[in-house]
Formats: C-alpha cells, structure tokens, sequence
DNA sequence: CGACAATACTAAGGATTCCTTAGTATCCAG
DNA sequence: CTGGATACTAAGGAATCCTTAGTATTGTCG
C-alpha cells in the first residue's frame, strides 16, 4: 500500500525550495503557470514517468511514451528496430 | 528540389511577428531563450515534425516520436495495441 | 574582386511570466 | 469541535522572453 504524496512534498523531492513548493506545484497542477524543462524533469522523475510523456501531443502518442518509458533497455531496442524495418518497407 | 528556409521566414509561416521574427528563432535555434508550448507547437507544425519530438529526453524516445508521427491512424491504432497486449504479457 | 542583398546573429530594455511570500480555505483524523 | 495537514490564492519582486535596432556573415552576380 502506497500513501499518497502531498503537492508540497512532490516539489520538495524534485529539489524546490520548502518554503515555495506548495504554491508551486499548485500552480503548474492548476495550470496557472508552466514549469521550465528541468523542473519538470525532476518532477518527472519522482512521479516515475517520462518527461517527454506531459508534453505529448495526444492520447495516443502518451500511451506509446509511457509504455516505451516502461520497457527494459532490450525491449526498446526491439521495438525500434521492428519500426524502422517496417518504416522502409 | 525543396529550398531551404530561412529562420526569419519559418517564424512568419509560424505566426510569428514579421519584425522579430528573425531575433526570436536565432535566439531559439542558439538555445538563449526557450519559447512557450503554443508557440514550439506551430514551429513543429511547419517543420512537419511532432511537437513533442522536441521535448525527447533521449535519441531513442525521440526516434520512436518521429518514426510514430509518420504512420497511419491504422499504423499507429496497431502499433498502440501491439504494445498494449505485449505489456500486460 | 566589389557591391549588394539576404541571412544569421546580438545587446539592451520594455513586456511578460514566473517564483516567493504571506495568507485564507478546505479537508480530515482524533 | 479542534488542530494540523493540505490545497489554493493574490500580489509583488525576480527572472525570462520579446522587440527593437542594429552589426556580422554569407551568398550572388557583374
């Protein structure tokens, strides 16, 4: 059983200073303002996903990013090989 | 043959001011400043790549993104659910 | 080469957005 | 209910971007 994290506590992991975290991370979950790439790396990275997954364009694209993200180094070499093949013909 | 484009005109077809246009790609081609979402969204547009493409962590994410973007809806529609199945054994 | 145009690039400051602070509102366990 | 944790917010100082006005570089054509 996982506990849930609090904002607060998700922005201090991801290196913000404790004192403006809370508001923060209030801020880029209420969409008031956006995060620069590197904090949300770090962001990222605590939550255990791919960066490049809170940029995806549509649904399907974030699915494709999350489960390549989720695949061990041998798998995604296979995945990508078996695109590129397919890709010219 | 396809000519190459300027910086300056890429920001216009964008939708970029015609007189700041040629300062703000530089400035984003030469990594001094990073421009919004809405704004990589419309270059990416008119480079014909993927957004996201832009926001890769790493080459192989990034190649897996381009290689996406140029399938088909039933290219990418078998792709997600090829993935889908592998990853739940 | 020399001249001209197009393109690439830059500094500086006004404009915009973000980060910090200080605080209120809401939730929830005891 | 009460206290503490969490969520959320306004406002202004801080940081970053956009615009302007230019210089530097590259390419083309006589």
């Amino acid at each position: 059983m996982r506990k849930g994290i609090s904002q607060k506590q998700l922005g201090i992991l991801a290196g913000i200073d404790q004192f403006s975290s809370s508001a923060r991370i209030n801020q880029y979950e209420r969409d008031k303002h956006v995060p620069d790439f590197s904090t949300s790396k770090r962001l990222a990275d605590k939550l255990g996903i791919s960066v490049t997954y809170l940029y995806a364009e549509d649904d399907q694209l974030a699915e494709i990013i999350r489960l390549f993200h989720e695949l061990s180094n041998r798998g995604k070499k296979h995945l990508l090989r078996q695109m590129m093949d397919e890709s010219d013909q």
